[in-house]
DNA sequence: CTGGCGCAGTGGTCTAGCCAGTACACCACC
DNA sequence: GGTGGTGTACTGGCTAGACCACTGCGCCAG
């Protein structure tokens, strides 16, 4: 260890900026006095003086609430409460975290997503959305051909099935997902033997969806998955051997 | 149409006010300039002279930016670039009042959410799940006895499958879709002969996740909710029949 | 009942200033 | 060469006070 000082339960003092504080007691105000939406708080001038600070910070602080959507401001009339502090529903990125990331609930939220946008690929799919499928397998293979993986091709496989299943909102819970479901896409095609396992996955669900059959989409994508979360769920450090075991 | 004068393409008007202004200006900057996370933006002042509004009006609108976790403010440092603002994840709720709330996308949504929570249910779900479920059926027969549409005994039951899930994050992806389910729902119950059919469904599902069987389980949620959508877009005025067939 | 008027209160914006934190160059010291 | 102090020139944080713009409401004339 020859860093200084580093990691040693240091953590770096950081004060909050006043105004951050100011939105906190608001939010607990809000929670303790049990406001409903569609109250209205106090004046920015009085919100000031019985805080104690500058009118600009009570502004900011409320201006931070109104970004999440906690509060809406009325130009001469007040402000005025939108929902309660604990409804406040997070992005599900933020989810993610919370929840600290478990591998296999995710999985299994893109098992279901995934497999409805199989089933809804098949049952919409055009010719051109067939094409781009048709070729991310040809690149996938001549990549694995090469020795790669073949995850961007993996990827660019998968996003042609959302985008030929012509749902946005599906499309854009598959984006928000991205991140994570990339990860176990790399610990999956890492494993020896597995991307040409995937590659065969990968033509059966192309062939179940141009033949709109939705129900073998399903089938093959739903099959297809449950093989990477099998595999995505090792632990670190055993990515190619056991050796503890 | 004995109103006044409503919705006749009148719609409100509402000058932005300025901080916001200045914030979508910022965005477009940022993307025009391509900068990229980590770049350091022009000081405040410098910001609030080059658009030609005050300092207090630039603070307001980066508070803005800040808590929607575009950009890092680093006192005594600079403006800071966390995200383009094109990968900025906007939350579910804010996604459905973007995509314009498409029943049909939301219901397909909700069919591969749900199918899955029945499928997670039938393989994970305990004794005391198994009771709230057949609590909640029960409950929904005697409102149907009485003539109700027993929508709350619907939502109490869905929500039961998907506690049985045991799935945080496909929980909280449920919670989020509550409200826009929950008119679905009443819309499908509100239909003559329905609620006695729904509470068939129900009865179906419970049975295939007591006996464990997951893929009974999920085929009948995925049987009640095709049900459930098809009668959910039948357009307005046509609650009881339609014509074209 | 309608419309106009004015008042009081609210948020919106500005200005000017000072405080507090940061980065960096410089320098003395070891 | 490395260390630590010091000064400076920035940066954002926060305040005070003022004025503008808008809203709600009561009042009053029509």
């Amino acid at each position: 260890m020859a860093r200084p000082a580093d990691q040693g339960g240091l953590s770096p003092i950081r004060r909050s900026p006043l105004y951050e504080e100011v939105a906190e007691r608001l939010r607990e105000f809000v929670d303790v006095q049990e406001l409903r939406p569609g109250d209205r708080l106090m004046s920015e001038r009085e919100l000031a003086q019985r805080l104690g600070v500058s009118r600009t910070s009570v502004r900011q602080a409320l201006t931070a609430l109104r970004v999440g959507g906690l509060v809406e401001i009325r130009h001469g009339d007040g402000v005025y409460l939108l929902r309660s502090p604990e409804d406040v529903v997070p992005s599900l990125a933020e989810e993610l975290l919370q929840t600290h990331a478990q591998l296999p609930a995710i999985m299994e939220v893109r098992e279901a997503l995934e497999t409805q946008t199989a089933r809804l690929a098949a049952r919409r799919r055009s010719d051109a959305d067939l094409d781009e499928m048709r070729l991310a397998l040809r690149e996938m293979a001549t990549a694995i051909e090469e020795g790669e993986d073949g995850a961007e091709a993996d990827q660019r496989f998968h996003g042609a099935i959302t985008a030929a299943s012509h749902n946005e909102l599906l499309a854009g819970l598959m984006e928000q997902l991205a991140d994570v479901i990339d990860q176990t896409r790399r610990a999956s095609l890492s494993r020896p033997g597995r991307p040409p396992r995937s590659l065969k996955a990968h033509e059966q669900i192309l062939q179940a969806i141009a033949d709109h059959d939705e129900d073998g989409a399903a089938r093959a994508m739903r099959d297809h998955l449950e093989v990477v979360a099998d595999v995505a769920f090792v632990p670190r450090g055993e990515t190619t051997e056991g050796g503890t075991g």
